[in-house]
DNA sequence: ATAGGGTTAG
């Protein structure tokens, strides 16, 4: 295509001056191949026009070309690699052709070519970029988060004596914003001389997008006092700043607001409508408002199938998925993901089994992130791996959220060596994986190794965050490292800016009672900035229970129920609590209490994963098709137990559990038993038993296991609702501290 | 003659 580069038919009326400038040669405006264009419909007919003004020499006069540029970058059925194939062979092109194509990379899928082309601009066009190529330009640095680059923009604009331009200021607002900086976005937005409704929209949003919907709505006040009149733009980010407060009563008031003061309604409006309903709760106020919207789109739909999900109203949202007109890979991820965050991980696998029997849509990353997630609930290794190689087949890259979910995935199945394989695979950690790597140690019990990756992690410059101090205390907490742990806590504000949140101090407390620190755990309390919770409150219960302090127990119990008044494991140790002194009075009191309102236990539940297959156990459970053969099994275990001198524990002074649970009989069933046994059955010798259990382990099934993994020579892998207890040779990987 | 800002899933 060399030829290309000078035009071998004459150019019609073509003035014979060379070199020749195409400027503004309103000769082309009016060429019948530039309407041509925006008929085009694919791209064959936009493969003629080009042919036909390569051949006509419309081509070479700038404007025309942006046009077929602009046509073949930003249509749907072209692609960018075409438009810079047409952009190559425009002989000179001038400062609007340079514009459209920076203008379309920074809109697409890869923006960092926009920079790219903006640099070669630099080199190459003899015109300096304008007031039209900064916006472009500053969008892509926007849409790449890069903050040196855009202020490198902001810099040049303002050498071009460009500082001043709206256009130019208002995408800076929004850049600054979306690198994170709302301090410099508002600032460039204070300053701007005549702010119009887009300044306004732009800080709005910025506000609304970065976590300060309050700051949002009180700029929109500010707005009207300014005498500045809201569009529909701004309606949309107002309405997502009440979603993010969920503050439907305000919610409700803009929506009154735009129908007061005539603001036109279209498409993009009512899906935030939809959006604010959903997300304050009323999928009432949203249905009443889909009804009557006269254009629905997938976003539409999509909504009202979260809002029933969210709601736990799977019936309607299944309704919703049914009916809508088409299932895109949202609406599968809705489902999946509500099943997953409601504690219904096999409901979530479920849906997934459906999604790859229909073949399409295909999983995106959203759909393996709430997968992994169910995978990781269940303990369901095989299918988490699974998506492991499906993710390697199709060679999608490993972000850090799928980075993040894999880690967890393989450390809550027991694998840790896989969870750390991954981790090492991978260039890019951010906070949330470094913080799901430590928290993998941590319920393996390897505290020290988790508090050594917290230091690589401040030597690569990762700032942690609120997680990651939880995981970081856990790892405390599970290892016995209470002076570490003190440290950790104490340097949480001062040194890295993290404040101390209520989980922060539920496991401090934890940390401390457990080592028998009561005294320091209680006064702890008692300095709280913020209210004491339920949890903060069991933590120190359960350090009571540990240490037999019976009269803090009656203390943290009293303050447990006030604050979780359907506690069932408070209310049955208080009452043994009463029992053991002699209160029978308050013993009966209590059982009444709790046979009236209703409290009952949360039945234990057991899983384990054989040949990618689920199996779930409760207390004496005799569901099973194998039912037989897993209670004769459970038989000779008890046999070969006593013949070992095992006698079943049940002589705590501070007992979770209730009379009739401490005959032998319901001990030997607990549903990691059962699980267990049908373990031994199912696996072959050399298959480590993987059992998830929703509750804590107890202490009987904690030496039962203990002694199994000797008696038979097998490896047991327990998850509790804490932790980790690999059990190998007669002994335990918690050390039995936990 | 041309071109800047917004909603939905982790």
């Amino acid at each position: 295509m060399a030829s290309l580069s000078t035009p071998v038919i004459s150019l019609p009326c073509h003035p014979n001056s060379s070199p020749p400038t195409f400027s503004t040669d309103l000769r082309f405006s009016s060429h019948p191949a530039l309407s041509l264009i925006d008929q085009c419909t694919s791209i064959k007919q936009l493969k003629q026009v080009h042919a036909q003004m390569l051949r006509t020499g419309v081509l070479f006069d700038p404007y025309s070309a942006s046009k077929l540029i602009a046509a073949s970058a930003l249509s749907s059925f072209s692609s960018l690699d075409y438009a810079r194939q047409v952009f190559d062979q425009i002989p000179q092109p001038n400062v609007y052709t340079w514009n459209t194509l920076i203008r379309a990379y920074a809109s697409s899928s890869d923006p960092a070519e926009s920079i790219l082309v903006f640099l070669e601009m630099l080199d190459h066009c003899s015109e300096c970029p304008d007031k039209y190529t900064y916006p472009f330009a500053i969008k892509a640095a926007s849409e790449l988060r890069a903050l040196p680059v855009g202020r490198g923009f902001h810099g040049m604009a303002i050498k071009a004596s460009l500082g001043s331009d709206i256009y130019i200021l208002n995408s800076l607002v929004h850049f600054y914003g979306s690198c994170g900086d709302l301090d410099l976005a508002r600032r460039v937005f204070v300053k701007t001389p005549k702010k119009d409704v887009v300044s306004w929209n732009s800080m709005i949003t910025v506000f609304a997008q970065g976590n300060c919907p309050q700051e949002a709505l009180e700029l929109f006040k500010e707005m009207e006092a300014e005498n500045v009149k809201p569009n529909d733009v701004t309606m949309v980010s107002v309405l997502s700043a009440c979603a993010k407060k969920v503050d439907l009563e305000f919610g409700r008031w803009v929506c009154s607001y735009i129908q007061r003061n005539e603001i036109k309604e279209n498409l993009t409006l009512n899906n935030a409508m939809l959006d604010m309903y959903v997300k304050c709760g009323s999928v009432e106020d949203a249905k009443r408002l889909f009804d009557r919207m006269p254009e629905k789109d997938i976003v539409s739909w999509t909504t009202m199938l979260d809002g029933y999900a969210q709601l736990g109203n799977y019936e309607e949202a299944w309704r919703v998925f049914a009916a809508m007109p088409s299932q895109d890979i949202a609406a599968w991820n809705v489902l999946i993901s509500s099943y997953e965050q409601s504690g219904k991980p096999k409901e979530a696998l479920a849906v997934f089994n459906e999604l790859q029997k229909s073949k399409s849509p295909k999983p995106d990353e959203v759909t393996l992130v709430s997968t992994l997630a169910a995978c990781a609930q269940l303990g369901a290794i095989d299918l988490g791996g699974w998506i492991h190689v499906y993710i390697k087949k199709q060679v999608m890259k490993l972000n850090c959220h799928l980075t993040t979910s894999l880690i967890d995935m393989y450390a809550k199945c027991g694998d840790l060596d896989k969870a750390l394989e991954v981790f090492n695979s991978v260039e890019r950690r951010d906070v949330f994986v470094w913080s799901a790597m430590i928290a993998g140690l941590a319920m393996h019990g390897q505290g020290r190794d988790a508090l050594e990756f917290f230091s690589k992690m401040l030597e690569a410059k990762v700032k942690p965050n609120a997680v990651t101090f939880t995981n970081v205390l856990c790892a405390c907490s599970h290892t016995g490292l209470v002076d570490e742990g003190r440290t950790f806590f104490y340097q949480m504000e001062p040194v890295y800016g993290v404040m101390p949140g209520i989980k922060h101090y539920a496991c401090m407390v934890d940390i401390l009672g457990r080592s028998g620190n009561l005294d320091e755990a209680v006064e702890l309390i008692e300095k709280m900035p913020i209210p004491p919770t339920a949890s903060v409150w069991g933590a120190l219960l359960g350090a009571c229970k540990l240490h037999g302090n019976v009269v803090l127990a009656e203390k943290a119990c009293s303050h447990l129920l006030e604050l979780d008044p359907r506690n069932h494991g408070a209310y049955v140790l208080l009452s043994n609590i009463y029992a053991k002194t002699g209160k029978w009075d308050e013993v009966s009191g209590l059982r009444k209490h709790m046979r009236d309102a209703g409290i009952k236990k949360e039945p234990g539940c057991s899983s384990i994963e054989v040949n990618g297959s689920v199996h779930e156990f409760l207390v004496g459970d005799n569901s099973h098709p194998l039912c037989k053969e897993i209670y004769s099994k459970l038989d000779e275990m008890a046999l070969r137990l006593k013949s070992n001198g095992y006698v079943p524990n049940k002589s705590h002074l501070l007992q979770f559990v209730e009379e009739e649970d401490m005959k032998d009989h319901a001990l030997i069933l607990h549903s990691e038993k059962l699980a267990i046994a049908f373990g031994l059955i199912s696996l072959s010798p050399s298959q480590p038993i993987h059992v998830v259990k929703n509750l804590r382990v107890c202490g009987d099934c904690h030496s039962v296991a203990k002694l199994i993994s000797k008696l038979y020579d097998r490896e047991i892998l327990l998850r509790d609702r804490y932790r980790f207890h690999h059990f190998r040779e007669g002994h335990c990987s918690c050390n039995d501290y936990w």
